[in-house]
RNA sequence: CGGGGUGUAGCGCAGUUGGCUAGCGCGCAUGCUUUGGGAGCAUGAGGUCGGCGGUUCAAAUCCGCCCACCCCGACCA
């Protein structure tokens, strides 16, 4: 490819919408255009790169067993009412009427779709088991979309959905994605992270995550340096440690005037925040919920939600818990009745707690679980934070930012028993089919392999995902023979193979440097009448500081080497 | 949806106590001179000042409503 045909200007300045790096790098580079909030297109050079994962992805899911399919991305809204996940989704989903008003829906992801085309062309175990994917346009109405490519409305990602008899299936699919998986962002030349993950609107069971590690990434992730263990934070557990509060002493009631935080309930009494437990409300579709943790423990909203089973979880405004009866500031579950209650497993770590009194002004020492109190529920509902120990070994947990670029899961049955997806086994017995699925965004592999290589220059692209391998770029093309000699070695290298930027512009060489440094193509070609006068030619990768003057002649074994080059 | 911010040329910005033909840098076009890390000079093209309405002799500038985009939070590949 000409550089001067290339369509897609790059641009010096960063524009002022873009604040993190990938933003900022495909917007200068050309590569992508925004055309609403959370919406590109993607311009050739995108696109190129685009297609090379894509291609990689492919690979590796026909090697593990899959086959490609296409499915619609125009869905009817009914199939989704089948299985109430368009509840679950509620208004991420996009919605629009056809003509005679039957509501569709563009969709975000395909298990509808699949288990209604699984359910026709699977009758018996026979049949079974099946991998079918596709790489497709989803579409999510994010409430609110960020970051360039992070996180948008219309994006491209990779879908497989595996069917299995029983749950060793389920297991051994489900193995063999993971593996395909790791292959993956390996051969893209991505470091990666696999954690252990909430299973969210898609349900399911087990679930875990592909993380390409960057600050820029909008999960956190906790991990053990020592054994390996990793989870994103919203999954996370630790070991749970107990306080030491004594032998179970006599209730007693405080003046605690003023006194409502758990940093003033603990200095009031002069003791850590640890010998305290922590009242907190939420809404869960409508409903009050008391939620009590030991002081020292945060909510995880997430593993609550879980617990709940609801759709939706908020904080409770002030008026809604004072509605209840409840004295916000001074509440505890201690005689307390008629409050549908969760309490996290903290409470029970530990004796003679202080607590609210459930009036104004007092609060409660030697509060003890669960001579004094109970909770309808009692599991683990905590934050897990840095510092904790591994739920494992017991390590410290280290935490680190990333960005989620492959998500598998293990569904089970609920979708199948929905929608009537059934097989016969063996002995003629109807069975529900167990699912899997398990997505790549491609699109947000783009952008987070720009989030991990590039420097103040611009994009470093690993090898295996450049959208193009050689930048050729002739300085002084004006002169001797040089635009001649570029359009030689153009030539012979396209026909050895390569992929070839050739810069054939009439730049300066400081414009033809920084536009490759921002494009980031992993090697760069110059040719000058300095290296030319001695048949050679300048090549310098774009990770690296140092250039190399090379023999024009065997030029493409030599580019070869280097290309192959693990780590290019 | 809650909180914060921004809309002026392709990009980055200035101008906003109302006042002339709306400016600067980059980029773009033409010409000459240049050229190993974003060259110089000259000439030139390019604008519904986010939109609608209002106030006024006069609005980018004041008022009202709306829209879009970005950032922080609740959600996800």
């Amino acid at each position: 490819m000409r550089l001067s045909r290339l369509f897609g200007k790059r641009q010096r300045e960063i524009p002022a919408e873009a604040d993190n790096i990938s933003h900022q790098l495909l917007l200068r580079s050309g590569m992508i255009q925004p055309i609403a909030a959370g919406i590109y297109s993607f311009l050739p050079l995108a696109l190129r790169t685009l297609r090379k994962i894509e291609q990689i992805v492919r690979e590796e899911m026909d090697n593990a067993g899959g086959q490609e399919l296409l499915m619609p991305a125009l869905q009817p809204l009914e199939l989704w009412e089948k299985t109430g996940r368009h509840l679950a989704f509620g208004s991420t989903l996009f919605t629009l009427d056809d003509r005679r008003q039957r509501k569709l829906i563009l969709g975000p992801t395909h298990e509808e779709i699949i288990t209604f085309l699984v359910r026709h062309h699977v009758q018996s175990y026979k049949d079974l088991p099946q991998m079918l994917y596709q790489i497709q346009t989803k579409f999510r109405d994010e409430p609110r979309p960020r970051g360039g490519l992070l996180r948008v409305r219309e994006f491209p990602m990779k879908d497989l959905y595996s069917f299995d008899t029983d749950e060793s299936g389920l297991e051994e699919s489900y193995q063999k994605m993971v593996q395909a998986y790791k292959n993956i962002y390996t051969r893209c030349g991505l470091p990666f992270i696999m954690v252990e993950a909430d299973s969210g609107a898609i349900g399911g069971k087990e679930s875990h995550e592909f993380m390409l590690i960057a600050d820029s990434g909008e999960d956190e992730i906790l991990y053990c340096k020592s054994c390996g263990y990793a989870a994103n934070l919203e999954k996370a557990v630790s070991k749970r440690t107990s306080v030491e509060g004594g032998q179970p002493l006599p209730v007693e009631e405080i003046e605690t005037p003023g006194v409502t935080s758990i940093a003033e309930v603990a200095g009031f009494l002069n003791i850590t925040e640890n010998r305290t437990l922590k009242a907190v409300f939420y809404m869960a579709d409508g409903h009050l919920v008391f939620v009590t943790t030991r002081g020292d423990v945060d909510v995880n909203e997430v593993k609550l939600k879980n617990t709940l089973k609801c759709l939706d979880l908020r904080l409770a405004r002030e008026d809604e818990v004072s509605q209840a009866g409840i004295v916000a500031g001074y509440a505890s579950l201690v005689g307390l009745k008629g409050i549908k209650s969760v309490a996290d497993e903290s409470v029970t770590l530990g004796s003679n707690f202080a607590a609210g009194g459930n009036k104004p002004g007092c609060h409660l020492k030697n509060v003890n679980y669960p001579r004094d109190f109970n909770a309808d529920i009692l599991t683990d509902i905590s934050l897990t934070r840095e510092g904790d120990g591994c739920p494992k070994c017991g390590e410290s947990l280290l935490i680190t930012r990333g960005v989620e670029v492959g998500h598998v899961f293990k569904l089970g049955t609920f979708l199948s028993e929905k929608m009537g997806a059934y097989y016969l086994d063996q002995n003629g017995v109807q069975k529900p089919i167990i699912m899997g699925c398990y997505g790549i965004g491609i699109g947000r592999i783009l952008a987070g392999a720009i989030e991990q290589n590039h420097d103040e220059a611009g994009i470093i692209w690993p090898v295996p995902i450049a959208p193009y391998q050689v930048y050729l770029g002739p300085i002084f093309i004006d002169k001797e023979g040089i635009a001649e000699a570029g359009e030689r070695l153009y030539r012979e290298l396209e026909e050895a193979g390569f992929e070839v930027l050739y810069d054939d512009r009439m730049e300066s060489p400081g414009v033809k440097f920084n536009d490759a440094d921002l494009l980031g193509i992993p090697v760069r070609l110059t040719l000058s009448p300095r290296t030319l006068k001695n048949s050679t030619v300048e090549v310098k990768k774009r990770g690296e500081k140092e250039s190399r003057i090379v023999p024009l002649e065997g030029i493409t074994g030599f580019l070869k080497d280097i290309l192959m080059k693990k780590g290019s």
